[in-house]
DNA sequence: TGTACATCAGTGAACGCGCGTTCACTGATGTAC
DNA sequence: TGTACATCAGTGAACGCGCGTTCACTGATGTAC
């Protein structure tokens, strides 16, 4: 048999990885095919044997994310530790509505980047923007859980007020008014989060 | 001369329409220039004589409805009325994130529709998109002045509620969590718009 | 150890289609006389 | 009032390009002997 039975594996997971960056930073249209495989020092041609087409890459892209990347921020905020409590949510929120995360074209997430592409895209593609919503928000619900009927909606919420501030700011082109608007919207949301139960 | 001087204004006003309401549905990239130039009757040669590209149009069609039904929502909300005040911002949030917003797809605000697009638009269509967002915090800035210092961040902290809010929502397949989403996302808004002063 | 071989990941030319844009032309309209 | 005319909004064929997808081929690799 040729090649190392990984190789093939490690091909389509350069892939993957090239068309996440790529599709978050020029969308769905905005990239080609060659593009992703130029990426990865490959040629057009190859791209069949990996993925039926365009848009099954760009689900394993979406998922990918919710994989990789969105698994290290669940665990980075406590997500999985003993004592899950607001802090959690606090943690959560004071990353994705950071600076850092505003200006990380390639690494941020597909939510911010591509909601009217996804809108858009077939069932396969929406479902997987579904998943990456629902890991949020349970996030966020786990955290809030001692609030009781008040942490759902305060889940919901918060992930609205997350999604929302930093896909405005990303489209504002007016960089003042953008980091103005993060700011706000980072405590307003930390504001929630830690308010009393009492709420 | 030929034709009535409004005979070139009127058509040009239903190219935009159109527009408008096909971008809103399929986004920049899945609306093409003879299915706007065939929803007005007309084809797709004559487009040139009009704009002078389909970015143009694009334009065109997102300050038409900040100058049209954005207008009438501003309106409707009661700005430019004797009294603002928090009723104002309360109208705006009752009828951004109400049903009947939500369901329509051709109708809605383009910050909802739009914003992936835009994000990698050319400037002019960027300035367009921020001055949605403008009148929109302008709205929210207004109702909340007898706050103070506070109102600013708060029309923001608004702003990225509603407009994120509808964003996830639309996005959602599960059309059941889109409604959770949205009335959570709104309740939590009218509850931070009735605040009292104090906060 | 060295050589022939089978496999299949990857190549790159070609195909087909869609779509933005151009352009020479048409025909409906209002005006001049 | 009626007719010739100039204008220009709109027509529709054609162009050119990009890109998703296909396919016959290549050549690097590990195995068999």
């Amino acid at each position: 048999m040729p090649y190392s039975a990984k190789h093939k594996a490690k091909s389509r997971e350069n892939i993957i990885e090239a068309a996440r960056i790529l599709f978050n930073r020029h969308g769905f249209g905005g990239v080609t095919i060659d593009d992703v495989m130029a990426e990865v020092g490959l040629t057009r041609g190859g791209f069949y044997s990996h993925f039926a087409s365009k848009e099954a890459l760009y689900d394993e892209a979406v998922t990918s994310f919710l994989m990789g990347r969105g698994a290290q921020w669940r665990a980075d905020a406590g997500v999985g530790a003993a004592a899950a409590g607001p802090e959690m949510a606090m943690n959560m929120i004071a990353g994705y509505l950071s600076p850092e995360h505003l200006a990380d074209l390639d690494g941020q997430c597909p939510m911010i980047a591509l909601p009217s592409d996804v809108a858009r895209a077939n069932p396969q593609v929406q479902a997987a923007y579904q998943r990456l919503l629902e890991a949020m928000v349970g996030v966020f619900e786990t955290s809030l859980m001692g609030e009781g009927d008040t942490a759902r909606p305060k889940a919901l919420t918060l992930a609205a007020l997350c999604v929302g501030g930093m896909v405005l700011a990303r489209t504002l082109p007016d960089s003042e008014l953008a980091e103005e608007l993060r700011v706000a919207t980072q405590a307003t949301a930390h504001g929630l989060a830690a308010q009393a139960k009492a709420n």
